[in-house]
DNA sequence: TGTACATCAGTGAACGCGCGTTCACTGATGTAC
DNA sequence: TGTACATCAGTGAACGCGCGTTCACTGATGTAC
């Protein structure tokens, strides 16, 4: 049994540790303002390694979007119980997940056709096509419903996310969300 | 009088044409996707010469973003008879104007402090707030029914640029924010 | 109309740097017997 | 329980490249007189 703090020629976790890494540069720069050999440096690797993993920086972040997806397919799933906090946590989960969400909504960063991106994708797709159709006034309404309602959500978080909200706007972006949700949703009815 | 295509040592025009070349190269592979070699290079002038003119990349964002804020104002303004209308240009505006339109809302990439941008973001930012109080169903409503119209608008623009929406949704993006504009802002009032 | 001079726009060579990629390697792990 | 071997994870030196930046320069333009 190795001692816990023992370094090891092998990293074991490194994958891990590299998309970890990768988030927390996002985060801080973006997706553009980074290299592979940064995240090697802040991973405490040698810069060959990531490559060793992903191949390239658009492999990295097919894992990041992969990954990504399938949280937001969680947590959008876990507010279906009420249908309008559907909404409340697509904003949620952009802000408590900003990296991931910056990548996942700019597909020509990473290979949108890869297996593990769509299932996600499609689970999350699921979810808010089942709940628009849960607030529409009727079925001939269903797809208008689903795009001004994803159109709303998205758009909140976009301008959130951007800084373009004035200050007169602060505070908490889920409470507001919630209040503009109900409005407009409840308005279509 | 100068032959007209007689080369000359001084461009004359360069400043144009960089930010010509920067936009189309933007539409080509985005903000990040290039440099300012590259860009000298599209324009013919010699690598140091962007450099001359805007400082560095930021600088000459910051020239995109300035002027694009200018022709989204403008575009806007003209939309103004019909209220209705304002959120379809704003659409519009970004499709036909991609490239100013994705760097214009990263405030990170440019210096959004610079006047001249501040100008024209005041001016577009008047319009938007004018037209959403034209279609609010009370006062007290002006800023929630703002808040909800801008969401609505951004999010449709954003989900179209980044190919979100799916096949389903194809055809005239135009024709279909203007069903749902009228929709879910006729809904409100 | 001509000349002198200042200013401005753009050049091109040079620099150091960080990057991705390659490759022979080394150390650890898992499996067969 | 022990040994041999294959596989896998990660190393580190080396490479060539494009980048931004600097700087002395050159050519064109505008202005003063």
């Amino acid at each position: 049994m190795r001692e816990i703090d023992q370094p090891s020629y092998h990293h074991g976790n490194l994958k891990r540790v590299i998309i970890d890494a990768a988030l927390q540069a996002i985060g801080e720069s973006g997706p553009a303002g980074w290299s592979l050999r940064e995240l090697a440096r802040r991973a405490g690797v040698s810069h060959a390694a990531p490559a060793h993993h992903f191949g390239d920086k658009q492999g990295l972040l097919t894992a990041v979007a992969a990954e990504g997806f399938a949280l937001f397919a969680d947590a959008l799933e876990r507010a279906t119980a009420d249908v309008w906090e559907v909404g409340v946590a697509y904003v949620r989960f952009a802000i408590d997940h900003r990296p991931y969400f910056e990548v996942m909504f700019r597909p020509e960063l990473y290979r949108a056709d890869d297996p593990s991106i769509q299932s996600a994708h499609e689970r999350a797709a699921g979810v808010l096509i089942t709940s628009a159709r849960a607030l529409s006034p009727s079925p001939e309404h269903d797809r208008m419903t689903t795009l001004a309602a994803w159109s709303l959500v998205h758009g909140f978080t976009s301008l959130w996310l951007s800084g373009a909200l004035p200050e007169s706007t602060d505070g908490d972006p889920e409470a507001l969300a919630r209040s503009m949700i109900r409005l407009v949703l409840g308005a279509l009815r």
